[in-house]
DNA sequence: GTCTATACCTCGATAGAC
DNA sequence: GTCTATCGAGGTATAGAC
């Protein structure tokens, strides 16, 4: 039995081929879209040799959703009730638009998952996620009950926090067609600053 | 050979049922993901009856994306240059998001396709698209010369209008599951509403 | 641990009766 | 125009030699 305490240096190496390779293909062409063909090709392991070390293609999917909630809410984790309420949430922005760029495959991969109806997270959306959201969202209403920021709906504040950052990986082609090439991100960050600088600025 | 312009009753009609169906998959599968049985079953006709009306999967598919920027623009297209500037860029949001209220799956198809790199719509991102925001992000730019509204980057400006209107129909499993299933768009309407009046408002 | 060969199935598309 | 039956490609997974 392999024990994943006990990996030979192979085991290891190549098991991190397939997870880098997977990732690449899965989150460019969806689970079904994909094929064992192409993540092997990617990987440069043979076909038979992916499903040695895992059991199926479903396993391979699964091994990458399972880490990929956790690093996509790592940045909402670290919103801290005890710091600055205004400086708390541009930081935030700012760590989620930092995600975006270093690690659009993951974006996309997470994208694709939940456009289709989340049919492979399980409960994890309405457990892990919920509860982290409704947690966070009772620190920002309680921001705005002392008046450190200006008067939004928490959920909304959270749910614009992510789509305006997660837009650029998922959306990559569509805003690259549009500026014709060019690297969205430093805009991106100074637009988001900017516009969540106003929103949420006390007033009066 | 069947002319555009003289199909039966029947022919319309079926060729509204597949279209119907077939938005209904694509939009939740994707392209890959989904099935001709699965259209077939949708459409309440025969798998070998789809391939009468449309000559492969693929034409299928592409009749949907036909019409799709289009439909998707249109909202832009009216923003008008000689309206109230604060006013023209409000109802643009309002009509975005009442787009992605009335057509979900549309935006999910739209969405599924972008995701993946756009490989079936051709380069009507670089023309139709670029051009249209090109000439609307000239019209926000005069805008903003003259001090109509606040000073902001008229790209990334569009970028965030899309991605926050789009953001509820493109992850209302995500949306749901954070808010129990409530109805999002109420909320939303408001709080865009006053996210954009707050970045846009000329101040001084 | 890794390969070649292949079993087996799903799916898009076609044949041909009605 | 619509159906049943089926072909053939492509895809996941396994067998078995090395």
């Amino acid at each position: 039995m392999t024990d994943k305490r006990h990996l030979t240096k192979t085991q290891q190496r190549n098991r991190g081929l397939i997870r880098e390779a997977a990732l690449e293909i899965f989150s460019q062409y969806g689970f079904r879209g994909a094929t064992l063909d192409q993540i092997a090709e990617a990987s440069g392991l043979s076909k038979p040799n992916l499903l040695y070390y895992f059991p199926s293609k479903e396993a391979i999917h699964e091994e990458l959703l399972g880490g990929l909630l956790d690093l996509w809410l790592a940045p909402l984790r670290e919103l801290n009730d005890e710091g600055d309420a205004l400086a708390e949430l541009l930081d935030y922005v700012s760590r989620k638009l930092q995600m975006s760029r270093e690690h659009p495959r993951e974006s996309r991969l997470f994208a694709n998952e939940i456009l289709q109806g989340a049919p492979r997270m399980g409960g994890t959306l309405d457990t892990d996620l919920k509860a982290l959201v409704d947690d966070k969202a009772a620190i920002i209403r309680h921001w705005v009950e002392q008046g450190r920021i200006a008067p939004v709906d928490p959920y909304h504040l959270i749910f614009s926090i992510w789509a305006l950052t997660q837009h650029y990986a998922d959306f990559d082609v569509q805003v690259r067609a549009v500026l014709d090439g060019a690297d969205p991100y430093p805009g991106a960050e100074a637009y988001l600053h900017d516009l969540f600088l106003r929103l949420l600025s006390p007033r009066g």
